[in-house]
DNA sequence: CTTATATAATACCTAGAGGTATCATTTATG
DNA sequence: CATAAATGATACCTCTAGGTATTATATAAG
C-alpha cells in the first residue's frame, strides 16, 4: 500500500520543484523546505538526474532543475526508476512459482486493486500536482514547511 | 501494495488449514506443504495461537486447530495482528504531521485506494478462501505444494 | 588564479524485518 | 516412569533500505 521512503521523498521533491518548475533549486533549499535527511537528499538528488528528471548544474550558484514539461512527468514514471518493484505483479499470497492455469479467488480482485494504483499513478503528472497545489494551498502550507 | 512476508505466510497458512477446518495441523505437515522456512513458521505459529487464530495442542500428537468458525475469520482481521501499520491511514506522501485541513490532489484518491483494499480484505473470510479453492484447484495443487 | 559554494562519487554505519539456534515444557504411549 | 514427539520461550544472526561521512570535482565571482 505505501510506497517506501525514498519514492515519497521523489515525490514530494519533484511535486515541489514543480512550484517554479523553470528555475533551479539547491539542495540546500529543498532540505529547508521539505527536511529529508540531508545527505541521503544528496543522494537522491544526483540519482534523480541521472535519470534525467532533473539536470544539475554544478559549481557555485548550482542546483537542480526539472528536465522536460510537467505534463509529461507521470508519478508512474517516476516510481518505475525509484522503486520498479513496486509494480511488479505480486502474488497476493506471496507464491513465485504459481501456475496461474487457473487463478485462486484472490488474483483478479488483487489485479483489480493494481491496475486502481497503476491507472492513478499513470494519469497524474507534476501537472496535476501543480495545479492541485495552486487550487488549495496545502502543499505550500502545510505539506511544504514540515517541522524536523 | 504488496503484503509483508509475515503476512503472506499467515494467510497461506490460514488457507491451507482451512482446507480441513477441523482437524489439527503439525508444524511438520504445514512445512512440507508451504515451505515457510522452518523456525520462522514455529515462532509464527505460536503468534497466530496466542492472538487465538488458532489455538495449539501440546505434547505428542500436539499441534494446531483454526479455532472459531471460517466464515468468521476475515482477511482483515489477520492482518490487523501480523502488520497492523498495513491499514494505517498513511499519507499518499508520507508526511506526518499534514493538517489535512484542505486536502491535496491525491488524498481522495489515494483513501480510495485504501476503501478498495480495506473492503477486499474485510468482505474475504478463510471461508471464502476454502470454497475458491474447491471451485477450481489452483491451492490444492500448485499454491500449495511448492518446492524448496 | 584563488576562494567559496555548489554537485559527484564512494565507502561506511544502523535499525528492523526476517531467519536461526538452543533449551525448556507438555503429553501420548509403551 | 521413561521416552519420543510435539509446542513454547528466548537469544542471537543476517541482509538491506535508509542514512552518514569523507573526499573529489566543477564553476561563479572577486
Ligand atoms: S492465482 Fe492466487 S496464488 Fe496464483 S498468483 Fe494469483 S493470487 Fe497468487
Ligand atoms: S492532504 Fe495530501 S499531503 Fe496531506 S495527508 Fe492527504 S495526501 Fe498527504
Amino acid at each position: 500500500m505505501k510506497f517506501n521512503k525514498t519514492t515519497e521523498y521523489a515525490f514530494r521533491i519533484l511535486s515541489y520543484m514543480a512550484i517554479e518548475e523553470s528555475r533551479s533549486y539547491s539542495v540546500d533549499e529543498i532540505f529547508e523546505k521539505l527536511h529529508i535527511p540531508y545527505r541521503y537528499l544528496r543522494k537522491l538528488m544526483t540519482n534523480l538526474s541521472k535519470s534525467n528528471f532533473l539536470y544539475s548544474i554544478q559549481g557555485k550558484n548550482g542546483g537542480y532543475k526539472i528536465s522536460g514539461k510537467l505534463e509529461d512527468i507521470k508519478l508512474l514514471n517516476l516510481i518505475e526508476v525509484v522503486d520498479p518493484d513496486y509494480l511488479v505483479s505480486n502474488c497476493f499470497f506471496g507464491i513465485e512459482n504459481c501456475s496461474r492455469e487457473s487463478t485462486c479467488i484472490m488474483h483478479d480482485q488483487w489485479d483489480g486493486v493494481r491496475t486502481h494504483i497503476n491507472t492513478i499513478l499513470a494519469n497524474t503528472s507534476l501537472a496535476d500536482i501543480k495545479q492541485g497545489n495552486n487550487q488549495n494551498k496545502i502543499v505550500l502550507n502545510t505539506f511544504h514547511s514540515l517541522k524536523t
